[in-house]
DNA sequence: TGAATTTATGAAAACATTTGCAATACTATT
DNA sequence: AATAGTATTGCAAATGTTTTCATAAATTCA
């Protein structure tokens, strides 16, 4: 039962433990219907007594996959991308495969780096969020010929494969949404978009919606917040209390949606008779606030789950063929949008 | 500026560019002092040139670190372990190490395979989650003799190296807030505790407490709910609706707390005016809640950065010593409990 | 100036596997 | 019974690095 020579059980341990050469043993693992069962069982008996566990990083010098993928993400700390991480190392595991997590904290140099880091340990695949990179990032990628992907965001025109959402899509409808209720005057709440293609995208969509209706948002309806609920709360703060304030806010996501919500709330507003409400991402959470968030569902756990399948499939396939998969974006209305039509103090 | 030779660069073929041999390419990288300066030169602008990059599954199959770290956490998903990931992540990051990370969703059995999984990857060391793991884990762990932690629990009697909080503690610090306020009619919202001794370690704690003041808490005030909002909201809904309601509510963790706090509000209950509701954890967000959510603090950015320090010492250590860290606690009063002795309809 | 160090480099073995090739032992076919 | 094929196994080379040992060149010291 125990591990008698301690510390050098090799497969030529387990080969002389079961009276055989290291081939045959290293051919049960690889290629069982090549040996005899009969041997095989032998194998297997020697491979439980002396507690052998295989060793990856030999196979992967021999020119055999590695058995890992890379992810890189802006950062793991908010409730935006735990739910897409979940889902994809679920689904790389089903695939055999093991899951090498990275986190850059929005700054391109340093993904650059985190892709170099992983490519030293020889991961089968690497994913990225977004498709924004640095040049660098690219030229490696390209170098090194390694199959990458590029996830959460979803453009036809991706250099590399991609599985995502459109947000400028998402942009769109979430303006469209506070539209159709008759807003006008709508207040912005977004991140820094600098190396951040997510929240670029979706201002851009919602300034080109409201310009269609000749609507411009004078600089002191927007501003600027983190992804965290407290200082977007802070920030909302601060915008309600300069000027009139506006009947809607449109927020980059449902982070500073929900910082924004807990800001109307502390200010004793009412929402959505006072104020409305749209975040985008549709995180978990957002359902379940008081009122619920109406928000543009953006489906993380789809993402990631397919982003897996699909790129081990891509990285095991003998002649990998590009792809792109575009997942559905939803407007979900719950309880911080409300029409404008009838305001308590309308003429 | 291109990598000509097509998949094929090694160390050779670095040493070949620069008309060294691979051992001193190699030295250059391991043990820079002990070669010339311009061989270092002559060698770095082969490197760059043809876009070398180390092979670390070459560097562990000789017996050097493998460089990479397993951390075994039951969820991604949930705001509970984002953070303390993340810092986690980052800490060994600067130590060099790249993170495999795997989940089990409390499922101890699956915890195994993923321990085993890891191994396979030569991980230079493992980090789990809790002190509660199968007989196998921790045989396997034994018998493998791979350095190993628990994070998130402390307790005197680990019998691996832990960095953590005292559940207990933390159990007894919320009851006992609750009991300074005047309640003793308070209700329990927890997750099922098995396989999840941070659970079941703060539940005991809090009965125990109550116990000392000789309250009992009846079968109907007690509710279970997994650690989700939406989830939590439902169950607490329901304890509220059945019976008299009690005065306050302690719940699980925060993510209970807030379902808990959602619930009330939907039920039109001024918090914490007709009932005080204390949470678990102070998760990202438990802060800006309306009102703020009273809660015991774990200090997650400093369990997983503290985590990662010691573990990279203890990995890195010629003759690494067991070590034990104990996160202090805090109970953060903030909107959510107030005193029960003057109730708006007192006698 | 010669001996004794020190510094810088290369050759070759080692690490734990996989795999192509060859050898052997069977089984089926005529 | 001879032949052709198939199933099973082992040998040895290969994978990309690190490290020990040896050697050569350069420096220091007397």
């Amino acid at each position: 039962m125990v591990n008698f020579q301690k510390g050098k059980v090799d497969i030529v341990a387990v080969a002389k433990a079961a009276k055989v050469s290291a081939s045959t043993v290293s051919r049960t693992f690889n290629h069982p219907d090549l040996v005899n069962p009969a041997t095989r069982k032998k194998i297997n008996r020697a491979v439980q007594k002396l507690g052998y566990i295989r060793n990856r990083a030999a196979q992967t010098i021999h020119g055999r996959r590695s058995g890992t993928i890379g992810l890189i993400v802006p950062t793991i700390n908010h409730a935006i991308f735990a739910e897409v991480i979940q889902a994809f190392s679920d689904s790389i595991d089903k695939a055999g495969f093991s899951l090498l997590l990275a986190s850059h904290g929005y700054d391109l140099d340093r993904e650059y780096a985190m892709v170099r880091k992983l490519l030293e340990h020889r991961v089968d695949g690497v994913a990225l969020v977004g498709l924004q990179h640095s040049e660098a990032t690219i030229r490696l990628i390209e170098q090194q010929d390694i199959p990458a992907l590029e996830i959460w965001n979803y453009a036809e025109t991706s250099v590399l494969p991609c599985v995502g959402a459109d947000n400028r899509q998402a942009g769109y409808m979430a303006a469209e949404h506070l539209l159709a209720l008759g807003h006008r005057d709508i207040g912005l709440i977004f991140p820094d978009t600098t190396g951040n293609d997510r929240a670029s995208h979706r201002l851009s969509a919602v300034l080109e919606a409201l310009a269609s209706r000749n609507i411009t948002v004078p600089g002191h309806r927007k501003t600027e917040a983190p992804y965290s609920v407290s200082q977007a709360k802070q920030a909302t703060s601060d915008l309600l209390a300069r000027h009139k304030r506006p009947t809607a806010l449109l927020c980059g996501n449902d982070v500073i949606a929900q910082g924004a919500l807990f800001a109307a709330q502390k200010l004793g507003l009412s929402v959505p008779d006072d104020l409305s409400i749209i975040g985008i991402g549709d995180f978990k959470g957002s359902a379940d606030v008081e009122p619920g968030l109406t928000t543009i569902r953006i489906p993380a756990e789809t993402i990631g789950t397919l982003a897996g399948e699909r790129f081990t499939d891509y990285i095991t396939s003998d002649d990998p063929t590009n792809f792109r998969v575009c997942c559905e974006l939803k407007c979900i209305v719950r309880g911080t949008t409300g029409n404008i039509s009838t305001p308590p103090d309308a003429p």
